[in-house]
DNA sequence: TAGATTGTTAATCGATTAACAATC
DNA sequence: TAGATTGTTAATCGATTAACAATC
């Protein structure tokens, strides 16, 4: 009689983090490809832009199934949907962003959301001075608005661009609220539940990453992922 | 007779990438247990936070050397002095802000930065409408000012926020005005010469990453490094 | 001294690459 | 058919971890 089980049995092959990072990566490419009227590619031609091996871009690609055809390539349009339904991005996200400080009247603004699926669906603040104001057509709303605006807009995750001193407690408020995964500006380690997902996005970590390159001359093009 | 060596045997061990991400993480977490009141920490705190082990913690370290006290742990100002040294952010580095969309003016009144050695030194804009307005006490200069401003200003790195169809172009500009790494923030994969460094920054991308970590309910925090 | 913790070695684990039969 | 290119295996390479003598 078989036990329990690892998590990692179930799902058959779970895709290594690296693997699904470049997914992102081959998406963006396409989108690059098909702009340029190509509707066909090879592993090698993706490979080549990206600074990679074609082995690796086939291997990668075969994590998920078979998308390719010997001789031929890969239909841009089908791995795009590929791809996408991999990563889950096959279909809208609403976002909440939280937090209406500089970088989160940016984000809102940030056109480039959209093309790739995700909408700002409700925007949240706590400071009284700007909830109740009018922000680029969004109303801002107290975070205590959150648990409700989970529910009526099917909201999963949240963009948070709240100061680093109260990133915790607003991180702890969104997750009772039901969020799920939070994309992290603010340059702290937070400490969620196992089950919530955090990335956190430190720009100052990738200037100094950048400064590092720079310093040691270790040149090329590399992607925060 | 010896022969052309490898790059890499010239500055004896070349810390591994991942490595060198790390080490800003350390740091980040050295200033928060500094801020908690602790003059010292050992790996294992260290990598309790961070979800680590301790023996990569210490082994990330000794990669730049000895700066621990077996039985003592690590004086934390020291330990941030070094890593601070390896990064080469021991000193200033003044940036090139080059764009002024929304994330443009965000980044411009972005506090981080100067927290972590870093000052935006002047800020250019090719709209000529932008071009000599006044933005956060910055005069916005026309891309053109850019050699010159390299040199007098002894600019190395650029923070790139221009719209992705017109970020090769300005890139090139960049590259031809002395700027030696570019911190881009447009979609799209950028060409360099190999001893220029770029890091790219594709916000839609993190947000793809965190739909299938919530998606595949493999929660956890991560860091985009 | 006993307890704590480093730096480092050797073992393990995982990710990348080369190579190639299968296919168009 | 000849040429191109996939999916996959086996070999290589690199990164992480466990373990421990050395040190405070």
């Amino acid at each position: 009689m078989p036990n329990e089980r690892k998590k990692k049995a179930m799902d058959r092959k779970l895709a290594p983090r690296a693997v699904v990072g470049r997914l992102s990566l081959y998406l963006r490419q396409l989108e690059a490809f098909q702009a340029a009227g190509q509707s066909r590619v090879s592993s090698n031609q993706i490979a080549e832009v990206l600074q990679l091996r074609d082995a690796q871009v086939r291997k990668d690609l075969a994590f998920f199934g078979q998308f390719g055809h010997p001789g031929i390539g890969y239909q841009i349009d089908d791995l795009q949907a590929a791809i996408r339904k991999a990563l889950g991005t096959d279909r809208l996200w609403p976002i909440a962003l939280v937090g209406l400080g500089n970088l989160g009247r940016a984000l809102i603004r940030y056109r480039e959301f959209e093309r790739h699926g995700f909408r700002i669906a409700a925007v949240f603040d706590n400071d009284p001075r700007k909830v109740g104001t009018v922000v680029s057509d969004y109303e801002v709303q107290s975070i205590d608005a959150l648990p409700e605006a989970v529910k009526t807009l099917g909201l999963s995750i949240a963009a948070l661009t709240v100061p680093s001193d109260v990133a915790q407690d607003v991180v702890n408020k969104l997750v009772s609220s039901g969020i799920r995964g939070i994309l992290n500006f603010a340059p702290v380690a937070l400490r969620v539940q196992p089950e919530i997902s955090v990335i956190s996005v430190d720009l100052s970590i990738q200037l100094e990453q950048l400064v590092y390159k720079v310093t040691h001359a270790s040149g090329g093009v590399s992607y925060s992922n």
